[in-house]
DNA sequence: TCAACTTATTTAAATTTTTAACAAAGTTAA
DNA sequence: TTAACTTTGTTAAAAATTTAAATAAGTTGA
């Protein structure tokens, strides 16, 4: 039953952590895995992946485990990888680029349908299979394409401005890097910020303390 | 009293954020703020923010709230930034030259020596003031300037291999952007798995399930 | 200087999350 | 077919985390 209603954002930010073992023991050509060998394999208990995969509905089986093939693609339907999501990419500096081209957007339900940036030289040219386009044609894309999601790669001082600017044009959600901060306050808006620094910093005062 | 013992992971992984909001409110000159200004400003609690200030000691004043300047510089000390953690870089593809290029390592105690890769083309090139060398230098290398953490931006297929290297090596923390997770099978190695796919998927969950 | 006000510190309560235990169900092999 | 074994789904307990309340301390302006 995956009658998602309350489901905690703890149980769902192991999801995609789940889905990547599994995908590696199915390329392996893995079919059955139980639990327990699987809380083995991730460094965590089997507990916590029994209670979490059954937020979801009964994937798996007594006396056999889960079914490799079938609760890796459970995962993705529940992830979503299995529809494709409009988006598009804001900002073509290093970052951008390095996300434009090494991140397989369409294995994870991402349509990636342009990217936009404000130096006019890139225009026209792509990254990968995906065209370059002037940050000026942003809003009539936006009417034309009706993308739901950006990849916001823009430096610190524009990037206020330009959410303003997207969620005007119909963007529900944001895969931020910019160093800005998105906070919900817009109400129907997702938000996943990504600060590269802050896990850099953690393992920082990891190795002073824990050595 | 920094006396620095049991204080959880749920803490320390929320300091990046407070050192980033504070180190903000420094640059537009605010010289004090209370728990109670920057927590709408974060979108969390006042209650949060005095309980996490507290694990390291008291850095507020009654009355007046806490001084920006110093918070500021507190966090940092915490978090490591004042000391240089010599390291290198290993991998460079699309992102292990978006990280050289995008992260400043200097200002978050990090001293970058030097990066690493197997393509003999790039041995001899820089990026910013980062020299590469090739992977066969890593060896010789880490005997000379014994460089405790490696950022690690190698394809998958390789990166278990170079992890015990440079373990053997005396590397006893490791940035990891690989698709590989590095489990802590090593008793003093201190781990940081970046996916970056990881909260793509998630946003993808919450655009499915909350709009 | 004093009184009203602000805000941190500290303690306690509530909530959430994780771990453990157990009964029910299905597998496996003789 | 059956009995021992495995492993899940589920319930309950424990632990951790977050939020709230109460107390103490310092600020500010008249």
């Amino acid at each position: 039953m995956s009658s998602n209603v309350n489901i905690s954002m703890s149980v769902i930010k192991r999801l995609p952590r789940y889905y990547r073992f599994l995908g590696k023991l199915r390329d392996e050509g893995h079919l059955r895995i139980s639990s327990g060998a699987l809380s083995s394999m991730m460094g965590t208990t089997a507990s916590q992946i029994r209670q979490d995969l059954n937020c979801f509905g009964g994937f798996g089986q007594q006396g056999y485990g889960y079914n490799v093939e079938q609760l890796y693609n459970e995962i993705g339907k529940i992830l979503g990888v299995d529809r494709m999501l409009d988006s598009i990419l804001i900002g073509v500096g290093n970052l951008g680029r390095a996300i434009a081209s090494h991140m397989e957007f369409e294995k994870r339900g991402i349509a990636l349908l342009g990217i936009f940036d404000k130096n006019p030289s890139l225009a026209g040219t792509s990254i990968k299979q995906y065209k370059i386009y002037h940050a000026d044609q942003l809003k009539e894309f936006c009417a034309e394409h009706h993308p739901k999601m950006a990849i916001v790669c823009t430096p610190t001082v524009s990037t206020e401005k330009v959410i303003d600017e997207l969620v005007s044009y119909g963007i529900t959600g944001f895969w931020n890097y910019s160093h800005f901060d998105i906070l919900s306050k817009y109400p129907n808006v997702n938000v996943q910020n990504v600060h590269l620094s802050d896990s850099l910093l953690t393992l920082g005062y990891q190795m002073k303390n824990n050595c």
